[in-house]
DNA sequence: CCTAAATATACGCGAAAGCGCATAATTAAT
DNA sequence: ATTAATTATGCGCTTTCGCGTATATTTAGG
């Protein structure tokens, strides 16, 4: 359900696999954010360079939120989802 | 101890947080990160055109992952933590 | 108080974002 | 197989990053 991210690649993976849960496309999500269908791929593809902006604009889009904790010991289940 | 972070400056203000918990200065959490201590003071400060790449290295600094999941109704704790 | 430490801000630079616009390339559906 | 839908990429442009370097400004200690 929630997502693990330590990479920009993760970040946009679970981006991903929240906006294809709600059935959205790359062009609904970017008139919610008022972003562009290329700007959503690239953060979704993991673009190091994305804006912080960018992130939470899509997190919004998406009725998401982000969570900053210490880091846990990966589970044999959490390391699946790393992948 | 957990964060919640819907805005750059919520995601700011958490590694900020973090960061003193941790007792190191911006200039500590910059080496570790290969970045400038005026890099990390934009970041604390939510400048929101932040590259994500900048996010992620500092969280990795401090030992630190985030959660993508749904918004939660926000309780009265968690309100507080907003600001 | 005074000073040292920590944080915020500034300038010039090269690199790259996100934009509008447009089009490949890939995937899904019939 | 075809076609439609979706996603990835490209170009020229403006904007802004993060960099090195340096300096205000604020905060914490003695």
């Amino acid at each position: 359900m929630d997502t693990i991210a330590r990479t920009p690649q993760q970040v946009g993976a679970g981006i991903r696999r929240f906006r294809r849960q709600k059935k959205l496309t790359q062009r609904d999500l970017g008139e919610k954010m008022h972003a562009r269908q290329a700007t959503v791929s690239k953060l979704e593809a993991g673009e190091p360079a994305t804006q912080l902006r960018i992130l939470m604009d899509a997190l919004a889009g998406l009725d998401l939120e982000l969570v900053i904790r210490p880091r846990t010991k990966l589970t044999a289940e959490a390391i699946e989802d790393l992948f």
